[in-house]
RNA sequence: GUGAGUAUAGCUCAAUCGGUAGAGCACUGGACUGUGGAUCCGGGGGUUAAGGGUUCGAGCCCCUUUACUCACCCCA
C-alpha cells in the first residue's frame, strides 16, 4: 500500500530547494548586518508555554495546536509559532543579564488548520526578536530590517503600520468599541457578531460589504491612544521617515496573538491570494514577564517562507543555479577510469564535478551533463589519456578550449563563476 | 469546524450523444559508432482515485468513501 505524505505537510523537492536556501542565506546576511544572532530552539515545548504566552483564548492555541501526552507524563505541543519558545529560552538561560539581545530563528511551525493556498499544517517561519529595549527607534530599525530583506530578495510588498495601544489605553477603547458595535449589532454580519465577544478588534478587519458603514463610523484607537503610546507611535514614524522606509498607517491592522502592544506591522502582497500577509510583527512589552522572566520589553516579527517563496516564484525570480562546474564524459573504458580519477582530484580541490558511472553513449552523457546543470563538459578517452590534453567544452556557448589535464584544476579555479 | 470545486500516463490536459482511453512535455531508442539543446521516426508507460449501482455497453450517469484544491473562520 502506498503511503502518502501527511495532509498539509509538504515536500520541498531538490528543484525548489535552491529558492529556500536563497531565502535563508539572505536572511542570515541581512540580519547579521543589524546585529541579530541565530538561536535554535526545539520544535516541541510544554503546551502550557503557548497557553500562557500566545493566549488561552486564541484559535492558535485552543483549536489549532498539536498537543500530545508524552507517555502519559506531560502535555507537550508542536510549536505553533516561534516567539514563545524563543522567549522561554531567553529567560531560561538568563540572557537578560547581559543587556539587550537581538535574536533570530528559522524553522518549521505546526498548526492543525484546514490547508489552503499559502496555509499549511507544517509551515516555516523566519523570525526576529529583540529584547530589552523599549525605545521606538528599535521598532523602526526592525521594520527597516524587514524592508531591507525584501529589497535584497527583489520582492515588493506593502508595509502596513498601526498601534494597538497598551494596558493604559486599550481596555477603555475596547469598552467603547464594544458599546458602539453592540448598539449597531443589527447591521453586522454573523461573523462580526461572533467576533464582537471574542475579539472586538477583529471586527474592524471585516471585509464584508454590509459591515463597512458601521465600521467607518466606529471609534478609532489611533485617536484614543494614551500619551505614552501616542508618543511612541509618532517616534516610530519619525524614525521610519528618517530611514527612508515607506509605510502606510492602517488603523484597522490587528494582530491575532494576545501579547502584542503598541507597534503592530504587517507586510502584504497581492501575489498570495486570500492569505495576503507574508510577514507580521509587533511589540510585546509584557510577554517576558508573563512567562516568568524579569520585566523586559520586546518586539519581533515572523515571516512565512512558503508565502515568500510563492511571491518569488510569481515574480519570476529564478533561484540561483547550482550545477557542477564540470561533467566528465567518458568515450571508452580508459577514459572512464581517468574521469573517475580527475573527478576525485577536482573534488579534493573544492571544485564540484560529476560524471555518469554508467558510461554509455556520448549523446546520453552530454544530455546528462546538461540536465544536472554543468557549466562545462570534458570528454575523456584513450587519446586524451595518452596525450594529457583534452578539450573543455562550455555547454552554453559550445566553445571548446584546449586544456592540459594536469592543469585542469588550476584552470577551473581561475575562472569566475557566472 | 463550515462551504464549493476537482480527481484520466511521472507532469499539464483532451476524449462529441454513454460505444475500442489519446496528445504535448518528460523518459528512452534510432536517423547521427568521439560531442548535448533543433528536426524527423519509433518505444515503454493507465485497475480513468477506490468501492458499489444503472445499462447490451460507463472515463462520462447515480450513490458511498477517500484525497486534493480554493474559500470562510483564523493566521505567517
Amino acid at each position: 500500500m502506498k503511503i502518502a505524505g501527511v495532509k498539509g505537510m509538504n515536500d520541498v523537492l531538490p528543484a525548489d530547494v535552491a529558492r529556500w536556501q536563497e531565502m535563508e542565506r539572505v536572511a542570515r546576511e541581512v540580519f547579521a548586518l543589524y546585529g541579530y544572532r541565530e538561536v535554535r530552539t526545539p520544535a516541541v515545548e510544554h503546551a502550557q508555554l503557548f497557553a500562557r504566552g500566545v493566549g488561552e483564548a486564541t484559535d492558535i492555541v485552543n483549536k489549532e495546536m498539536y498537543v500530545f501526552e508524552d507517555k502519559g507524563e506531560e502535555l507537550l505541543a508542536l510549536r505553533p509559532e516561534g516567539t514563545a519558545g524563543t522567549v522561554r529560552a531567553f529567560i531560561e538561560h538568563g540572557a537578560y543579564v547581559e543587556g539587550p539581545q537581538k535574536w533570530f530563528y528559522m524553522g518549521p511551525m505546526f498548526r492543525r488548520e484546514k490547508p489552503q493556498k499559502g496555509r499549511y499544517r507544517q509551515f516555516h517561519q523566519i523570525g526576529c526578536e529583540a529584547f530589552g529595549i523599549a525605545e521606538p527607534f528599535l521598532d523602526a530599525e526592525q521594520i527597516a530590517l524587514v524592508a531591507d530583506y525584501f529589497a535584497r530578495l527583489g520582492v515588493g510588498a506593502r508595509l502596513k503600520l498601526n498601534s494597538v495601544g497598551d494596558a493604559a489605553c486599550r481596555p477603555a477603547y475596547l469598552a467603547e468599541l464594544k458599546a458602539y458595535l453592540g448598539g449597531r449589532k443589527a447591521e453586522l454580519c454573523p461573523d462580526c457578531i461572533d467576533r464582537l465577544e471574542r475579539n472586538p478588534l477583529r471586527v474592524l478587519d471585516c471585509k464584508v460589504e454590509s459591515c463597512q458603514p458601521v465600521l467607518n463610523g466606529a471609534p478609532r484607537l489611533l485617536e484614543r491612544l494614551c500619551d505614552g503610546c501616542r508618543t511612541h507611535f509618532d517616534q516610530v514614524k519619525v524614525a521610519l521617515d528618517a530611514l527612508g522606509v515607506r509605510y502606510e498607517v492602517d488603523g484597522r491592522l490587528v494582530r491575532g496573538l494576545d501579547y502584542y502592544v503598541r507597534t503592530a506591522y504587517e507586510l502584504t502582497s497581492d501575489a498570495l491570494g486570500s492569505q495576503s500577509a507574508v510577514a507580521g510583527g509587533g511589540r510585546y512589552d509584557r510577554l517576558v514577564e508573563t512567562l516568568g522572566g524579569p520585566p523586559t520589553p520586546g518586539i519581533g516579527f515572523a515571516l512565512g517562507e512558503e508565502r515568500l517563496a510563492m511571491i518569488l516564484e510569481k515574480a519570476g525570480k529564478a533561484p540561483p543555479a547550482q550545477g557542477p562546474a564540470v561533467f566528465f564524459v567518458s568515450a571508452d573504458a580508459e577514459g572512464a577510469l581517468e574521469a573517475l580519477r580527475r573527478a576525485a582530484e577536482l573534488r579534493r580541490g573544492g571544485i564540484a564535478c560529476d560524471l555518469d558511472p554508467r558510461g554509455g553513449k556520448l549523446k546520453a552523457q552530454f544530455k546528462q551533463a546538461e540536465r544536472v546543470g554543468a557549466r562545462y563538459a570534458l570528454v575523456l578517452g584513450g587519446a586524451e589519456v595518452q596525450s594529457g590534453q583534452a578539450k573543455l567544452k562550455d555547454l552554453s556557448s559550445r566553445e571548446e578550449t584546449p586544456v592540459a589535464l594536469a592543469q585542469l584544476a588550476g584552470f577551473l579555479a581561475s575562472l569566475p563563476r557566472p
